[in-house]
DNA sequence: ATGAGATACATAGCATACAATGTAATTGTA
DNA sequence: TACAATTACATTGTATGCTATGTATCTCAT
């Protein structure tokens, strides 16, 4: 079985990934915080509200994960639920004062992380690896719908 | 906050590197075998042996998480542990006979997996993207050991 | 030859992710 | 209005990954 590492796209993406949450779980540790609060910090900080499904939605993972993740931030006070008024069965997400005040140094730990993994390449190379990225996700949600 | 997703190399990589991972898992299950076993298989395919030291390193992951991937790969079959001669600590893993007989369709599977993936990029995208993670993984990984 | 340090692996504890399934509330239809 | 289908969330079980730490063995310098 000849396979090269090397020139397989899933093999190098996740091994980048892997990387990549390594260097971005060093920065947010100090914080309190961790790789998977993130797409919650980004969809709820400036005093936003979603449910849990949004929520799920907006970070591209399954439901299940995400009620996990909320029960984790619930329990170290990064998040408040409250009843949704409009439905007895979802509960509107929103993060704590304590949680909001960490988000000014949260964007720094995701922009220092991104140029230390982009150092070597070029602004034009960036944007194109980032195309390629939206292209692949695209292309494979896409396929896992229909 | 302002955060854009699809201008974050981590979130975007994150992102593709599931999907990813549930795709090639579709393609995996009916052989019985999961994302986890592919750089054990690429590793050892073939009849080599090597250490768990060794298939850790090759696989860039850290120790304990190759001592479960071994421990559920020896359970359902997949590899074989033999004590190593020269060194009482060690143990060569080898992949059994049954694991070696699906490594053609391993193969199958990873190259349909990554040719849905990148349906939407030309060859010379596809090489520029390649070329840009090795790139980042060559200077995360630097960055990781200095 | 022996003791200190290094090495190979095991173990514990946790986070993040999935699929499959259960429960309660809502919605739409007859 | 009542029942079926859908929806929102919870729960269970498993895999993959990490850090921190323990144990047995090996190696090297004295």
């Amino acid at each position: 079985m000849t396979f090269d590492r090397e020139n397989s796209a899933g093999y190098l993406t996740n091994w980048a990934a892997r990387l990549l949450a390594r260097a971005i779980e060093r920065r947010l540790r100090p914080l309190g915080l961790s790789s998977g609060h993130l797409p919650v910090y980004f969809a709820l900080a400036g005093g936003k509200t979603l449910t849990q499904k949004q929520l799920a939605a907006h970070a591209g993972i399954e439901q299940p994960t995400m009620a996990a993740t909320l029960a984790r931030m619930e329990r170290d006070g990064l998040i408040v639920r409250t009843p949704d008024p409009k439905d007895r069965r979802a509960s509107l997400v929103k993060l704590s004062p304590a949680a909001e005040g960490k988000a000014a140094a949260v964007l720094d730990a995701v922009h220092e992380t991104n140029a230390d993994a982009l150092a070597g390449l070029s602004e034009a190379d960036r944007e194109r690896f980032r195309a390629a990225l939206r292209t692949i996700i695209a292309t494979l949600a896409a396929k896992l719908d229909g």
